[in-house]
DNA sequence: TCCGACAGGTTTACCGGTAACCTACCCAAA
DNA sequence: TTTGGGTAGGTTACCGGTAAACCTGTCGGA
């Protein structure tokens, strides 16, 4: 193909109605033409009803193949409210492996069950979320998937409106807008605050990201904070960085921290991202990790395992959560009744560095 | 909420049609009479054209919030042929962090533009890409992003037909369909093939993963053995694994082409993950790196730099491949003339492990 | 002989927007 | 006074499917 076709192709993409353009984009009512039946046959022949014979359907499937009919969802979703197979999925990253994670299960599930992903990023800001909201509705979405719990009043208005069905995903959520598929973070804190007390260690610090803005990785440290406070000598040190929750953040995040408390001797980080940055700074500090400083994540990151050490942190289901959500919000479509509430176990990985 | 109003609101979508239902999804006509206009001048305002005056617009939009309108995208696009926001996105993987970068820097350019993203995934198979493509195209969607350049005879010609713009990323194009936005695997090959001979490395092994299906990576490999094949005395050795390309099949893939081929001195591997893998390995077996072997990566992910010793790599243009697509997607769309062909800097980063 | 049931269709009326075209009115210039 | 052009709308016809109602011929049984 020569350059001036390939421009001609990107940027004019409405060519005046030709008879070869006819042909190239055919509907329902040419396959009709050239089947001698009534279009209305062609659609229930092609989407694979009852009321013809065998002989009619093989001819109008050759025909649609012949003229390399492609089927207009749009036209088909528009007519038929129910017929949309759009399912919208907000996440709060995209760059995080947890949620790509969480992505491949959702779209492994929903395109093998017939259904397409609008996707969304949110930023951790529920505005955010409600502007993207407010757009994707404009589809006319069969379903959406949002992660968390906390929304904008506006955000819950349009759900109640539009009646669309709703999974929230990744948290305990407790006042579910539909179906929810998730784990406690609030559990997975606790558990690591009950650990690092089982292991001696009473002076903690928690190095945060994103400025408190990730509710989930909020109740994380608030479950810490509440485990290690059923200890009457233990205490709790908060940094709470403004950046992205990533290795160079742990790295100067833990910096800060312990020039300000120096006498710490765990520190429990927003994820394992920024966790292998503290132990990165630990090494290059020449501190024992943990006899001198204790380091903890959160999610198992596969990264967390290629160290010298196993990091202590929290294995995380989120395949598990992106296939259940597809799965039970599926089962809604269909009109069955999937469970409303799902948790599933976080595990604690004790790891060798608290 | 209780439980069984939660209940209803999934499970029963399709309510009756009460007044109340009525006013809970008003369309233009419904917007009209109240305001006392015809629903063109409604689309109008709504649309921010122009042809009303001051007083009526203030009028409509007053009355399409009060409403709680909800703009039908399904119906605007069907109308109007040209009027699609939706861009469809195919990814090789969801879960590789670099695909993530990638598909953030598309989501925050479109977004911003003001389209929708549908993801599609189709696990680095040609067929799987057609199949997406069917479905995806069916929805009308105002362009597409593909990564790569191998497509099956019946994608291009779905693309051909459909006259939708595309744009195909991550890689060299040769024979494009539309817009690229990339840059060469086969240099970052022989880039890093001649660096290795640069530091007298000459019994090379490669060690590819996902059975050869990701043609990027090929590419990859035969640039470098391309490079090697310039001295006369380099060998290459390979060892092509069917799984995916994460550590643990970098962890036993070195083990797997040391036990083969001994005597290499540097080993190449499909991408960072199963490079740090090797290195791993190489330290569990108590090889000095690079003295004894020499470990290559490519992918530049940010799990490499936390390494005692930086990882030899090549740092790729993800979030500027996602940007740049979409500033050119969105170009053609507007009947700009985008650049036909971008080509990104992708940086050998010489580390220590070679 | 007549009836009902069923297979195998057809016809009609929409879904909610948009493009294209038409109209009334007003004001300024010829 | 006439003409012309801009402003602020309204009217009509579609986009490509689907649901629902409606035909029509055939066949088996009462």
């Amino acid at each position: 193909m020569s350059t001036e076709k390939v421009i001609d192709n990107i940027l004019a993409p409405a060519t005046v109605e030709t008879p070869q353009n006819k042909r190239a984009k055919p509907n329902l009512e040419v396959i009709a033409k050239a089947t001698g039946v009534s279009k209305m046959t062609v659609s229930r022949v092609l989407r694979g009803g009852a009321g013809f014979s065998d002989e009619t359907g093989r001819r109008v499937m050759e025909a649609a193949e012949s003229l390399g009919y492609v089927p207009n969802q749009l036209a088909a979703a528009f007519a038929a409210d129910q017929a949309s197979t759009i399912v919208g999925v907000c996440v709060p990253e995209l760059t995080s492996p947890l949620f790509g994670i969480v992505l491949d299960g959702l779209h492994r599930t929903l395109s093998r069950l017939g259904y397409q992903m609008i996707i969304g990023c949110n930023n951790h800001s529920d505005d955010d979320e409600e502007s993207w909201l407010r757009k994707v509705l404009s589809w006319r979405p069969a379903g959406l998937v949002l992660c968390g719990q906390t929304h904008t009043p506006g955000a819950v208005e349009l759900l109640r409106n539009s009646q669309t069905p709703v999974v929230e995903i990744l948290d305990d959520i407790t006042a579910p807008l539909g179906l929810t598929v998730g784990f406690s973070h609030a559990a997975c804190g606790a558990d690591m605050g009950r650990f690092v007390l089982g292991r001696g260690k009473r002076r903690a610090g928690y190095i945060g990201a994103l400025g408190g803005a990730d509710a989930q990785a909020v109740a994380r440290f608030d479950g810490f904070r509440a485990a290690l406070s059923q200890d009457p000598g233990a205490t709790v040190e908060v940094e709470m960085l403004q950046d992205v929750p990533c290795f160079y953040a742990g790295f100067y995040g833990i910096e800060i921290l312990l020039t300000r408390h120096p006498d710490l001797d765990v520190v429990y980080f927003h994820n394992d991202e920024m966790a292998i940055g503290g132990l990165a700074w630990c090494s290059a500090r020449g501190l024992r990790v943990p006899e001198d400083l204790g380091i903890a994540g959160w999610g198992a990151m596969e990264a967390a395992s290629i160290l010298p050490r196993q990091l202590t942190t929290t294995q995380v289901p989120a395949a598990a959560v992106g296939k259940q959500a597809a799965e039970a919000l599926v089962a809604a479509l269909r009109g069955e009744r999937p469970p409303l509430r799902v948790q599933l176990p976080a595990r604690l990985i004790p790891g060798e560095t608290v």
